[in-house]
DNA sequence: CACCCTATTGATATCGTTGTCAAAGAAGAT
DNA sequence: ATCTTCTTTGACAACGATATCAATAGGGTG
């Protein structure tokens, strides 16, 4: 049998009450009474049963992660990321796949939140920018944290990256090696990242007195065969960029693909630049020179903010911007 | 305020304990009364509470995957399936990243069973293999269900794959296209299987009349990057064989990188094949001839045979080996 | 010194289920 | 017709925490 508050409270020659109360952290508690319970605590080995408090206090203890995204690297650093967040806090994760074109999204959520009284999401793009789905949660009053929001509502909960700087860093680096004729695909279009990496890309041609030429820039959707078919389509056109920068790595390697099987090799006849730093990025060759994310440790952030947004008892934190770096490997080289 | 079973006993006018029964599916309940409980919760649209099940019935309704893996892809497809089998079942999934080497892992893992209760554990390769460690489980009466098992106990739940048989067929496949001079990378060694795909290797080339050469047999360990070292130790080789098989795809990929890197051209200077059908086998090119095992649908069903194990509302269900399939694509080519 | 206020503590109700046990009725045995 | 057994049902306790509200003690104020 575990031990209940019940055997601390005797132990400890208190009532029940005043053991919830220092577990709660609860103001009015006398130092030496607290410190009575607390060595009890101790010594009993006492843990709340999550159960209980969630029954009585109609808390969940539970976080829910929503994604459509089909990057099962970016899905699963997310993840690590909020299950180190929520360790030793005593809440949980549980993991929700949605369907961001669904009509039903917003009401399938809203009952998912309420069957399983999840007491707050992690949202993650494309869902993180919608924002009708966004102030609908808010009407139902389900707190949420998002990831990569396109807009920065500064009372909202939020962690981003640097997308615009890193994309305009990166593409500075590409013109440093002397390209003067570069494309870019473009990413998800519902994800905010992928118009603040092109606006990036767009405003460092410009302080370099470059012209974006429209025939080397496409849209893709962050998918390896996205990132392939814009390689396809880019090396029939009558002048081939000397250098492209795909918006994410699997979009990379989908070009360095088609280039390969177009005969042409990486970096010698074309240099590419991805961006996430994923695992593919290595794992093709020649290497991608890419834009690394600390995703883990945004997710993290995340989950954090949200757990102290309606936990008493976690320091209370804010929303955070983190700061990418470039990672230089062999994909890009100089003219 | 929600609909509780106070609510539904009123509306059927029966006591709250005869809804229990219901929705319990527990025996003895008339027919009639049953409609009639069903009904109300239908009108009512009752969902029962899980804190309040949890408490009384001392069952966490909480699933626990084990895993000590890095390949995200492998660990994104086993967590979507147990998902799958989850969803409609009541049972949640939590997710608890583990080391194998670790002295304190049975302590920390029987502390975290207990700790929230988990009703039972989804183990992967490798912990699936560590003997005395399932043994533990087993003493401590914690309900667990296997993937790809070293040792198939009648009397465990286990799913499996034809990890044999399917080397077998690639390797005959390989000699079909007329190598002789074959290498092969073994998986991590504490997988089983890594020594089912060696063996099926080790038995078709037999089949066929063929010697190992343990110049060509390097130990890898399930990376990218045990794959790459491993062909740049052929590579070395005196002679290098026309077709190397790697026992999973990351690996093949890290070979892929380190031939490409020597100025070799695969398929034409050496075929490849993997094994896994992970999304990096497609991802690189040329794409690679592999095998495709249902990772998913193996999850799930470890995480159904569980349930059922202990959940008398599920439908019973057995362990069971999955079948997998060749995948041919571009990386393996007739001499 | 009487009064009020605040800090501290505890007794008990409560959350929404399932478990225990007994009662009532139906069916079968003698 | 009576006794036994089985099926069906419900009243109420219990799970382990938090919430409510009242009681008590100590300190400050006029």
């Amino acid at each position: 049998m575990a031990v209940t508050i019940k055997d601390v409270s005797k132990d400890a020659s208190v009532s029940i009450k005043t053991v919830s109360r220092v577990i709660n952290n609860e103001a009015n508690v006398a130092e030496v009474t607290k410190n009575k319970v607390l060595a009890s605590v101790k010594k009993l080995g006492f843990k709340p049963n999550k159960s209980a408090q969630s029954l009585r206090s109609k808390k969940s203890y539970m976080l829910a992660l929503l994604y459509d995204n089909p990057n099962k690297s970016y899905l699963a650093d997310v993840q690590s990321g909020i299950f180190n967040a929520c360790k030793n806090t005593g809440y949980n994760l549980v993991i929700q796949e949605c369907n961001y074109k669904s009509s039903k999204l917003i009401n399938d959520i809203i009952q998912f939140v309420k069957d399983f009284k999840i007491d707050g999401l992690v949202i993650t793009p494309p869902l993180s920018d919608m924002q009708d789905f966004l102030s609908n949660l808010e009407a139902n009053k389900i707190e949420y944290a998002v990831i990569a929001p396109r807009i920065m509502n500064p009372d909202s909960l939020y962690v981003s990256s640097n997308d615009y700087e890193a994309a305009y860093n990166l593409t500075s680096e590409i013109i440093n090696h002397r390209h003067r004729d570069i494309g870019f695909i473009k990413g998800h279009p519902k994800h905010s990242a992928s118009l603040l990496r092109f606006n990036g890309f767009l405003a460092a041609l410009k302080k370099h007195g470059l012209e974006p030429n429209e025939q080397w820039i496409k849209q893709g959707n962050f998918s390896f065969e996205s990132g392939f078919d814009a390689g396809v389509e880019i090396f029939e056109s009558s002048k081939i960029p000397t250098a492209i920068f795909a918006s994410n790595d699997s979009m990379a390697a989908g070009i360095m693909k088609s280039a390969q099987m177009k005969g042409m090799a990486v970096p010698n006849d074309l240099s590419l630049t991805g961006f996430d730093d994923s695992p593919i990025a290595q794992q093709i060759w020649p290497a991608l020179t890419t834009i690394k994310q600390p995703v883990q440790q945004m997710a993290a952030h995340a989950a954090r903010i949200l757990i102290a947004k309606f936990d008493g008892l976690v320091e209370k934190t804010k929303s955070k911007e983190f700061k990418s770096e470039l990672v230089v490997r062999e994909s890009l080289r100089l003219l």
